[in-house]
DNA sequence: ACACCCGGGACTGCCCGTTCTT
DNA sequence: AAGAACGGGCAGTCCCGGGTGT
């Protein structure tokens, strides 16, 4: 349902897309919460996937390495088609009510991502920022791998700024 | 302008907001953008404070230094009237939507630290994630300060947070 | 509008309805509260005419006198122009939802009439219990003037109803 | 399926009522031709045994004793559960849509008794108002009866109505 | 800076028809 | 015959914007 790339998300209407996909507006709102959503359709899946990894790390590893496995799986997903990603986040980018639904994508994550680093009895508060520190080198470096300025591999590029996060927030 | 919490954002339209305040909902609209901003309407003051504080400390410290002295700011402005913070708190909580326009507006905050910290010569990646950890900080404290179980001093539970996350952040 | 005549009521849509008269269905909104409400835009002045009569009403004269001047009233509201009443009518009678709207409008009118009986020192459960029978008058002399069975004066059809009903409740 | 008392006719969706019930929405229609219907099911028994009881009445009886034996069939029906009759009182006239249903199956069960009037050799148009005249009196003893400001019997709440109606119209 | 009128899109709820299954 | 799944279609409400007049 790209027509968002064409004409931008606030110039397409439901009915359009709607009228595209063969259906009528009530029957897209059967499929999708709102005219969002149809963007954020896979994100379970991926949360799914990024909290597997998390759960199957090895027992005895610490918080940072568990949500570096979630990592390394979220790269695996995202990681596979670029043009569709880069496609994606221009249209995201473009449109403040498309952010906040972004945002609030990764803050579901976040918390999935503490509530199984709190299954592997990570104690809070450390569950929940070990979480949030995931996501911001998630999301830095998606956003650097995207842009061109970060590693071309998406895995390298999200570790990098894992890393570089730690330097700056080690450094006194 | 809070019926929000007496019956609930969604169940509270526009038309019975601007006609408890004596206007028209046309009105209501010239100074609010939207529905939901009537409950962010200090946060620009509220950046404005950490950004002065950003770049008011001394030339020669570290970013983490800087983004701490923002922090502080932030507390002075939010720990005034903890009641009110709790208030509305709960609103925001109980409905996506608000959540979702919280998580933008932290997440220009983040964008403005970044900025700030760039103008102290701080490098990107660097000076962005700097700032991102900040909000971590700053969302996990205050969060832990309205629910009981962080510090009842808004300034510390912001810093706890922030030590708490470095540790977690640089256990290998 | 009156396109209810051509293909019925159901077959109607409201777009097509505001269509016609140059507006958005959303305008049609603003000024009725849903699609019935068309039909029935009347019934305030009717009301007001009725009271305004029962309350006109010698001071001294029994509550019959005064309802029975209020059907007066009304029927020369609703005498004037008979051509439309019966298009009207056809128009109620072969719909349900119309025949609903119908009735609450004459329902409320009777709360009307009761409150104003009851302004006239006339006390329960009589003022109800008069309006209600003027009520009953008032309907069945309208449904037999406009089918022809009652007399061709809808203020003497009127009467004759009340006149009837008198003679039968009280018949032991 | 009284959620209806708890949060109100309007909050309450049919496919709340039928995840309820175990069922599905579209099952729900099948037993019921809409949303109001489920609280007026027992209505056509409620028609039936009064009807029975008018046809039941000695032949030599006048119109008035007939349908008074048709409100005493009423009220032996509604008289039985007080309790149950009030709860749905409450849900009835607190909601618009509902008090346009009950009125016209009000209006059914007048036609339903002016037609059985008719097979007793009972002439138009005194059928019609014979019958008229005792759902007024059935409603409004029924509403005394309920509010607690008529007879404690619904029966005699309901000739209490009839008789004082006499009164009231009779009185020049 | 406020009032009012209107447009227009998103979204929800009710209700109906069809098709497939048991 | 009863029910589940899926879609169509319309009424109706809310948010928000533009225009106009004071």
């Amino acid at each position: 349902m790209q027509l968002y790339v064409e004409r931008g998300y606030e110039q397409t209407t439901v009915a359009e897309i709607a009228e595209l996909a063969g259906v009528t507006a009530r029957t897209f709102f059967r499929h999708f919460a709102d005219k969002r959503e149809v963007l954020f359709a896979g994100s379970e899946q991926l949360q799914a996937r990024m909290v597997d990894a998390l759960l199957g790390a090895p027992a005895a590893a610490p918080a940072m390495e568990a949500v570096g496995a979630a990592l390394d799986a979220g790269a695996d997903v995202l990681g596979a088609d670029r043009d569709r990603a880069v496609r994606r986040q221009q249209v995201i980018v473009a449109n403040a009510e498309l952010r906040e639904r972004e945002l609030i994508k990764l803050s579901l994550l976040s918390s999935a991502l503490a509530a199984g680093l709190r299954d592997r009895r990570v104690p809070e508060p450390d569950a929940t920022l070990a979480a949030e520190v995931a996501i911001v080198a998630f999301r830095v470096g998606f956003e650097r791998w995207v842009d061109g300025t970060g590693d071309a591999d998406l895995h390298r590029a999200m570790r990098d700024a894992l890393d570089r996060l730690r330097g700056v927030a080690g450094a006194t």
